[in-house]
RNA sequence: GAUCUCGUAGCUCAGCUGGUAGAGCAAUACACUUUUAAUGUAUGGGUCCUGGGUUCGAGUCCCAGCGGGAUCACCA
């Protein structure tokens, strides 16, 4: 296979037989040990200071004898000066006048060693007096620059080639790094408070049998071994659940969930969700825990408790206001749902706009009352409880009030970043709401819903009372790091898989007898498929190609017209 | 899945009612030993996403496809 290389690739690729020629290995094997980086020079400055650092080549300004560039590790950049003089102090002069000026480029790694200075433009620099390439570029990365403004010039912006090679967009784009780095601190910080209460870390199975623990569809694979279908899980709290059975008093887990749905700028087909689930609680205590949880969260991870989002201002620091579903409904809308019987709430509900089906239950409507007038107005994080029984099949009917259960989702930004539950530990109350959720199914949901008779039997040996908690990591990264999209905070978003050109093999070329040197260039003539080659005619196709050759100055015998005749012979 | 919209040099983008494809940066060559979006001079670089159609002529108009984005649907 050939590939179709660029000027500039070309160019690249040169330098490396060049850099071999000097006795310069462009791909090293040898440790680089280092004594220092960018951010700690520029917080710890001392005037000629040796240091001896690694990173990748920024922003060359070649000054004739002596050039400028920035050298980018994972803390940052920082400029470095190189000059004939320091590092060809000898009558040698070809480590700057061929390797520096034109060896190196833009994306390389090097590794350098000198002294800090200070330029007189006043910018912290190191005054290098030995340097290494430590691996060559052959692709130059898109060049992005930023003025004294801090004006960001010709930004690698495009959404598709950012998340496809999110290795350059995370070399060019630094609040990219930041963004991820903040994802990271995030996630220690809720791990640290739950370690700190004495919960303890699992790991379930992905690989599941029955995909319990939600209604959504699937990704569904194969056993061989066991000739089984398999499913990538859709949660994992039932799972969660038989670790209480067992006798853990509190488990958490961030789970990757995988769900076979849309993807859109809030949905990926694998996310990641934090579940905790702790004995003897109810979901009082967990409303109060999980306000506690982020208030930490963002103190250890953001340093502040107010948090910009788009045009908003989110405080994590004030208590979280509390409303009942049905106060948030009567509120929103005037309509007050409790008492009301199915056809009373798929009136209102039309009224209002929504498009009512019959597969709608009295659940589903009270949700989707919710969704269309209430949602989007809770800013401030705000927990709403008490969900109708049908909606919520894995929560304990409320101690009050038999038609609700004991639920909290906690809403921020008007969208749902939290949910939990007094649990439902009574085997028989399960069992039923199990087979309501199927009679609902019937009506017309096209969702399997998996009864999972292993977890029912878990219950039977009995739960303590619980209370669990699951919070969309995704989410909550994207509402603390001020990002409105869900690829914006996940390394490698799903993509359409992408298609790579796979070029004609030269083995097919070679195979009529036309010469290794030549078969390449015989397809970048634009012969690039036998057939159009077939289908030429020998004299045009000896033209073309001599033709070529002279074009591209190539250092190879000439075509003969016989040549030609004999490969379509 | 539906609708709208975008696809032009390595990158960021211009390209008018259809008439031989442009800029900046990057690259190449030269000059310049404290510059910083370095500067100056010169040079090279294009399957205008792909395939059809209309036309004397298509980057531009039409149709289909591929890929992205937005909105919607789906996702308790």
């Amino acid at each position: 296979m050939i590939q179709n290389l660029s000027p500039e690739e070309i160019v690249r690729r040169e330098s490396l037989d060049k850099l071999r020629a000097l006795g310069i290995d462009p791909f090293p094997a040898a440790e680089y040990k280092t004594n220092s980086n960018a951010h700690d020079i520029l917080n710890n400055y001392e005037e000629g200071r040796e240091v001896r650092i690694a990173g990748r080549l920024h922003n060359m300004r070649d000054m004739g004898k002596a050039s400028f560039a920035q050298l980018q590790d994972s803390t940052g950049k920082i400029q470095i000066y190189i000059s004939i003089d320091s590092i060809c102090p000898g009558d040698d002069k070809t480590l700057y006048k061929e390797v520096v000026k034109h060896l190196l480029h833009f994306g390389d790694f090097i590794g350098v060693s000198g002294k800090l200075f200070t330029t007189r433009m006043g910018e912290i620099s190191v005054h290098v007096e030995s340097f290494m390439l430590l691996a060559k570029a052959v692709k130059p990365l898109p060049v992005v620059k930023t003025d004294k403004d801090g004006v960001v010039h010709d930004a690698f912006t495009d959404p598709e080639l950012r998340y496809r090679m999110r290795y350059v967009d995370l070399v060019v784009n630094e609040k990219v790094r930041d963004t991820f780095i903040a994802r990271t601190k995030i996630v220690n910080a809720m791990r640290n408070f739950f370690n700190a209460q004495g919960y303890l870390e699992v790991d379930t199975p992905v690989l599941q049998a029955i995909p319990g623990g939600a209604s959504a569809r699937p990704f569904i694979t194969h056993h061989n071994a066991l000739d089984v279908p398999m499913y990538l899980r859709i949660a994992n709290e039932l799972y969660l659940k038989r670790l209480i059975v067992g006798g853990f008093e509190g488990v958490y887990e961030f789970s990757r969930n995988f769900r076979n749905e849309g993807m859109d700028r809030t949905h990926n087909p694998e996310f990641t969700v934090m579940e905790i689930y702790v004995a003897y609680k109810d979901y009082y205590w967990m409303m109060d825990f999980t306000e506690a949880m982020l208030r930490h969260v963002c103190e250890h991870a953001l340093g502040t408790t107010t948090v910009q989002f788009a045009d908003r201002t989110i405080d994590f620091g004030k208590p979280f206001h509390r409303i009942t579903m049905t106060d948030a409904i009567k509120q929103f809308t005037g309509f007050d749902i409790s008492g009301k019987s199915e056809t009373e709430l798929a009136a209102f509900a039309k009224s209002i706009g929504i498009d009512v089906t019959d597969a709608m239950g009295k659940g589903k409507l009270i949700d989707e009352i919710f969704g269309a007038k209430c949602e989007g107005n809770f800013i401030q994080p705000t927990f709403i409880m008490d969900y109708p029984v049908e909606m919520s099949p894995l929560c304990k009917r409320h101690r009050d009030n038999p038609e609700l259960t004991e639920r909290f989702e906690l809403m921020i930004n008007g969208k749902e970043v939290a949910n939990a539950y007094s649990e439902l530990n009574d085997p028989i109350d399960q069992r039923q709401r199990f087979e309501d959720q199927i009679k609902l199914q019937e009506r017309g949901d096209d969702e399997a819903m998996f009864i999972d008779q292993d977890f029912l039997r878990s219950l039977e040996y009995g739960m303590p009372p619980t209370s669990g908690m699951g919070i969309g990591v995704d989410r909550l990264v994207m509402f603390l790091t001020n990002n409105e999209a869900i690829q914006e905070v996940l390394f490698f978003p799903q993509m359409r898989p992408e298609k790579f050109q796979t070029g004609p093999d030269l083995s097919e070329y070679t195979a009529l007898g036309i010469s290794d040197v030549w078969a390449e260039h015989v397809i970048r003539a634009g012969y690039d498929t036998i057939e159009k080659l077939k289908a030429a005619k020998p004299t045009a196709i000896h033209q073309n190609l001599n033709g070529y050759r002279k074009k591209n100055k190539l250092d190879i015998p000439a075509i003969q017209l016989d040549e030609v005749q004999a490969w379509l012979a």
